[in-house]
DNA sequence: CTATAATGCTACATAAAGAGTAGCAAACAT
DNA sequence: ATGTTTGCTACTCTTTATGTAGCATTATAG
């Protein structure tokens, strides 16, 4: 699959815009997991794979080779790890670990009016 | 395709992680750029379809179901639009566009050593 | 030096998702 | 009544992902 582009036509937008060539990036299956389990230190592709817990070999690679491209992720002598673009990222989708804990919550009591918007 | 519920296994977590859950349902194609075209005002599912530019109606629809009964997405007489909760969602993906703006400009200067992390 | 083990993959066959085009039923406006 | 708009569904075809097996290379141990 090719590495969408910001300024290339990419998915949602002919003209590239930078912001849906990222969701196309990680609007791929597994793509957030493997940035999120990345964290801090080197990691080994197997470990990767452990901590991803189901991740076939297959695309844990083609993963892997995008966010490499895409200047996200890097490989040096003991493993892959986040690049320091990644670990921005990887910032910014922190907050989202709490707001998926909320939602859990929420859809455990369920049923209420979700508010009509 | 069965939308991931917190708690409950999903991919990359046998016990359902909610942020795992969450990556689930936001790592499908799409998902994330409807959530941004969304926005603020209540959209028709065509004008959706236009604002993706090239989404196929048989995968904004599915979306659209998977984020409705996430409590992400409601439709309302005037069109779909975000529950207070996709609401908040949006709020924490919003520091995403100015990283792929930042990403787009150093792809474009790429080359330089992009730092052995 | 040889044997074992870990790493980073690739191959291949099968299944699941997504794309693209056509078109329909219901609600509304003219 | 006729035409539009809306929210889809049907259908076929392609692209992606899964799952299991296993290989080549380097490091470690005996």
């Amino acid at each position: 699959m090719s590495i969408p582009v910001p300024g290339q036509p990419v998915r949602g937008s002919k003209s590239g815009a930078p912001i849906m060539a990222l969701f196309d990036l990680l609007g791929r299956r597994w793509a957030m997991g493997i940035i999120w389990n990345l964290g801090d230190n080197p990691t080994t592709f197997r470990e990767l794979q452990t901590r991803c817990e189901s991740i076939s070999p297959t695309i844990l690679n083609s993963r892997i080779k995008e966010l490499r491209e895409a200047g996200i992720v890097d490989h040096n002598g003991g493993g892959y790890c986040l690049t320091p673009s990644g670990v921005q990222l990887l910032k910014h989708l922190k907050p989202l670990g709490k707001w998926a804990r909320d939602w859990g919550t929420r859809m455990d009591q369920k049923g209420q009016s979700d508010g009509q918007c």
